[in-house]
RNA sequence: GCCGCCUUAGCUCAGUUGGUUAGAGCGCUAGAAUGUGGAUCUAGAGGUCCUCCGUUCGAUUCGGAGAGGCGGUACCA
């Protein structure tokens, strides 16, 4: 009887690819956005916000087949039948708002956004399939100096995440150039020219020994799987060679781009360092017509079990000329970046640059009369007109010791105890839960630890505040505040 | 999608050349110690050995299929 009830429990367990996010991550991620925002609102962007879901169509080219309706993208029919998916970018419903409201909006348009996204596909690691994304766009600017702009505010936001100069580059390249290269080279189907694009972006992770193989006959990976390559001869890997090593092009249209942008940025201050051209840039293939950009990290990453990952894009854009006209007919230039926030958290978390700026545990009143509950309410209150964290112990309060058990696993800097000796005297006493743990190290004997009462020392009640706004742990946290606020 | 590795207690993992009662560490609960966190000691709870099918007198162990996890690779708007 008990073993069948037990088999009919659902199983806890979470949709493959998505996570649930904890305190700490949750709060670094909002700090980080924060930054970004701050970024973006200086370079005189707007928000704007869509929804998760989306007409299918309005989507782009993903549309769900009838074999596969979830290739890709999560879709889903309404009642009336219509394929409805969850975003799988913010671009593609930033082009659907746009072309919606065309009339209403003054271009060119400067515009944020930030939210999660959704695709159906396997995950690896890094990767899920509900991340978080954080765009920017400027629409209806045909002129390179938006794509510098754009470069620049993405050189800053870095920055204004605490990634140094030199630790992180952003990455520009421009589609007609390789474009030029394919056309020199006598490659025309679309397939093979896919082949080699894809084989270029993979130079920072296979070298050029690697793209040489995938130019080539293809490539065998570690675990025995080949990856067919595009087939070239040998003239033609060597002129892609060539290219990627910084060979002279002859793409007119492309070339100049690059060397407007480049002097348009070092005319403003941003050398090689932060925003370098590179052959191997290659980014998002059938959808950039111009200017694509990319955003990488420099340093080598250190994952949790200790190796070294090489951690590469963590965001990447380009200008999109024909995304708008989809629903207008009329071309509407665009260029933007996305951010992919939740790598970019991994991987700031993994080097510890993350400022550590945790949120301190609360004050813990304890519960030692259960008759007392409303003054001791009152005490929390007081701590939290003072704009202290603070809580009343909510758990079983019949066994004391569990309380400080609870504050203690908590981190909580200190505890507040009073009883009915207390009371009669008008007093509290204050347990500084740091400075007992300090203590702790020393006593061996837990009869000398409890009579000891490391930590703790007795105050009037009325000074109860003052007292516990002069604990170090406190003054340390809410001394930014309390200036902030005065 | 393809390739490889993995799945035993809440967690990390041993183990069983196919046999009666499947273990450890950590964690959890209780007590020593009812107004004091840590350390220590004692006791206890906790398992369809991922699922199904097959081989076998007998399968957690062997075979097949499937699911899930990890990693590589492909695709990537």
């Amino acid at each position: 009887m008990a073993k069948k009830q037990k088999k009919q429990k659902a199983k806890a367990r979470l949709v493959r690819g998505f996570n649930d996010r904890l305190a700490d991550d949750i709060r670094a991620t909002n700090d980080m956005m924060a930054k970004i925002h701050k970024v973006f609102e200086l370079y005189g962007f707007d928000p704007i916000e869509t929804p998760f879901l989306e007409y299918s169509d309005a989507l782009g080219k993903f549309l769900p087949d009838e074999d596969r309706p979830n290739a890709g993208v999560f879709s889903l029919q309404d009642e009336d039948e219509q394929w409805l998916s969850l975003r799988y970018d913010l671009t593609a419903p930033l082009a659907r708002h746009v072309a919606q409201n065309i009339n209403e909006i003054n271009f060119p348009y400067r515009t944020y956004r930030q939210g999660w996204v959704f695709r159906n596909e396997k995950p690896g690691p890094g990767r899920f399939r509900q991340f978080m994304q954080f765009d920017a766009d400027i629409v209806g600017a045909p002129n390179i100096s938006a794509d510098a702009e754009i470069c620049m505010m993405m050189a800053d936001t870095m920055e204004a995440l605490g990634i140094k100069k030199g630790d992180y580059v952003i990455r520009v390249n421009n589609r007609k150039v390789l474009d030029g290269v394919l056309e020199a080279i006598g490659v025309i189907d679309e397939e093979q020219k896919l082949s080699v694009l894809r084989a270029i972006d993979k130079l920072d992770k296979f070298g050029i020994e690697g793209i040489k193989l995938l130019l080539g006959e293809g490539r065998k990976d570690e675990s025995g799987d080949f990856t067919k390559g595009a087939g070239l001869n040998e003239a033609q890997s060597k002129s892609v060679i060539d290219y990627l090593n910084g060979a002279e092009q002859n793409n007119i249209d492309g070339i100049s781009e690059l060397e407007n942008l480049q002097q348009l940025v070092i005319g403003a201050g941003y050398d090689e360092n932060r925003i370098k051209i590179d052959p191997s840039c290659v980014r998002g293939l059938e959808y950039y017509t111009g200017m694509v950009y990319e955003a990488e990290l420099l340093f080598d990453v250190t994952n949790e079990k200790g190796q070294k990952v090489q951690f590469g894009s963590v965001g990447g854009g380009g200008r999109y000329d024909g995304l708008i006209k989809r629903f207008t007919g009329q071309t509407v230039p665009a260029t933007g970046f996305s951010i992919g926030v939740s790598r970019l958290l991994t991987a700031l978390k993994n080097l510890g640059k993350l400022e550590n700026n945790e949120m301190p545990a609360p004050i813990i009143v304890c519960v030692m009369d259960k008759t007392r509950i409303s003054e001791y309410q009152k005490m929390v209150t007081e701590l939290r007109e003072a704009g202290i964290r603070a809580e009343l112990y909510q758990g079983n309060p019949k066994n004391f010791g569990k309380q400080l058990q609870y504050a203690d696993r908590r981190n909580c800097p200190a505890a507040i105890i009073a009883g009915s000796d207390e009371f009669n005297k008008g007093t509290v006493q204050i347990k500084d839960l740091i400075a007992g743990k300090e203590a702790s190290k020393n006593i061996k004997d837990n009869k000398i630890w409890k009579s000891k009462r490391p930590g703790q020392f007795e105050v009037k009640r009325s000074e109860m505040v003052e007292k516990i706004k002069e604990l170090p742990a406190i003054r340390v946290y809410y001394r930014g505040a309390n200036d902030a606020a005065n």
